[in-house]
DNA sequence: CAGAATCCTTAGTGATACTG
DNA sequence: CAGTATCACTAAGGATTCTG
């Protein structure tokens, strides 16, 4: 690694803290493909509740990952988008998911050994 | 993004799932280094402790990123590793390290003018 | 040295009910 | 529609003690 391990440690750490939660992701992966509602979201993301919904989208926003619009209407509509910021987080994230989809297979490997060799623990 | 949504979601998802948590990176990162022994590890994971670092290193084991060997000296010596597939993942790793790097002004910029407009929240 | 076992606290999440 | 407010629960993590 060209940087030090405490600033790469940190980095990736931010990184984590932002999109490493529940929901973060699938609201990412959801938002990718355009601009939603708040209620296109809860039922564009597969079981999510309108809670967590509605706190993940207020981090992302935050964190200058989303833009909230209200739409003066009645009754109200809100929509949200991707930031130029959450777009290029997006990319990256295809790179941990092409790593995920190469290594799969390895891993679910080293799992069954694992287990066959473990017999006794629950993981 | 190529693949559908739902794959992503679950690819990504499945390595969050495994390094998400709040310790398995920083010991990717010192084991990036080269073989370590568990308390170099302890000792080199600032703030880890003897619990969190035995867990995190089985759950590592468990997914192939880590091999561990033990040397049947007295007292007992064990050496932990990096597997190929844990150094790959590291270098992954590093792309979002150079998001996080190139972004932190946003974000942190971004959540200044959050706590501006929103002086009643406590994030 | 390299752990295992136990107890305890808290943050994250889910379910539910209510509102402008 | 787009939220807010409460309550309850669980699992992750920390502290401590003990052991081959």
């Amino acid at each position: 690694m060209s940087a030090t391990n405490t600033e790469v440690t940190c980095d990736v750490r931010e990184v984590l803290d932002r999109i490493g939660d529940r929901w973060t992701l699938p609201v990412i992966v959801e938002l990718f493909q355009g601009p939603r509602r708040f209620r296109q979201l809860e039922r564009g993301v597969e079981g999510i509740s309108q809670r967590m919904l509605t706190l993940t989208l207020r981090k992302m926003e935050r964190d200058g990952l989303v833009e909230r619009t209200v739409y003066p209407t009645v009754p109200a509509q809100v929509e949200y988008e991707l930031t130029p910021t959450g777009r290029s987080l997006s990319e990256v994230l295809q790179a941990l998911a092409g790593w995920a989809a190469e290594h799969r297979e390895v891993v679910i490997a080293s799992r069954a050994r694992w287990r066959e060799q473990h017999p006794d623990t629950r993981s």
